[in-house]
DNA sequence: CTTGACCTTAGATTTAACTCTAAGGTTTAT
DNA sequence: ATAAACCTTAGAGTTAAATCTAAGGTCAAG
């Protein structure tokens, strides 16, 4: 038996969190003090380090509560309907991956062609990219002298 | 000069999108008709590529800002300003795909431990998992038996 | 002179998961 | 008996980037 700041503490989530998660119908303490106070048993800390490891594995709040409700009544779902979801939350994030591994290699490409350093911006390759288009970037060469130690690697230079 | 609905068509993006790139600072037009309508230059179509161009590599509205405030003024920024900026977003990227690499990795294996039949989900070990936590994995061992020409690559039976 | 496509505004709604506020009641220890 | 630490509620705020709504004005074609 829990109060609600003690199975907070114990589990790291919030106060906050668990009141919420009561109002969107995930968790609600089995019973109440005679003062209003929120009392979780055991069973009620399992169910929220369910919600967590589901948390913790990617799934939102709403697919949680599906998964709760199929926790509930197991024998009337199907191993086909939890892999099913299990795999289109997998396709989804491998979705979101690819996604940033795009913007992972257009902002490398644009970091390599920038010198980086304390010079005017004014022949920067990243502006000048932004301006015109990311596909095709241009190294920057400024007419200015850098010192070698730092921006040699990434600045082709003139004089 | 276009009006609001040509601009929008050219770049594929909706007028709502542009009226709101407009009251957050971003894009305004140069002027309007006598009756109020938007009159946008080949300039500010530039301005707005630029902003849809940061958008494409991962930068927020925000981020675009100051952005296009350098790009305004690019004789009083150093690369450095601008080259930290694309560092310190491609950080925040690839965090993001970590992240999102431990979901990839956690679902995989829930999926892998599961057969997806259509049996009861009673002794599913995605949910088993989900009870205890989601390190330890233990495939699943129905008691029925399964059409082998779809389960048999995930699901070890007995019978 | 009316239809339809376009444009205007301010403000509300959406999504997700909290996080915070205000105003107050309860428990426990000193 | 009073302070500290806890608890209660309803509801507003946060973040990001739109997207939608309502109520209305403009413009070209037929
Ligand atoms: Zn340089
Ligand atoms: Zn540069
Ligand atoms: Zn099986
Ligand atoms: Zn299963």
């Amino acid at each position: 038996m829990y109060r609600i700041g003690e199975l907070a503490k114990q589990c790291e989530v919030k106060t906050d969190t668990l009141r919420f998660y009561e109002k969107h119908g995930l968790l609600s303490p089995s019973s109440r003090t005679d003062s209003g106070y929120r009392i979780y048993t055991e069973n009620d800390a399992e169910r929220l380090r369910f919600i967590l490891r589901a948390k913790a594995v990617g799934f939102t709040l709403a697919e949680i509560s599906e998964l709760l409700s199929i926790e509930l009544d197991k024998s009337n779902w199907a191993c086909a309907d939890v892999k099913g979801m299990v795999d289109s939350k997998l396709a989804h994030v491998e979705a979101k991956i690819a996604e940033l591994k795009f913007f992972q290699v257009s902002l490398q490409r644009l970091s390599n062609a920038c010198c980086g350093g304390p010079e005017s911006a004014e022949h920067c390759s990243i502006l000048e990219a932004l301006e015109t288009n990311t596909d095709n970037i241009k190294c920057e060469n400024h007419d200015h002298h850098h010192d070698d130690s730092q921006y040699t690697k990434n600045c082709q230079r003139k004089g």
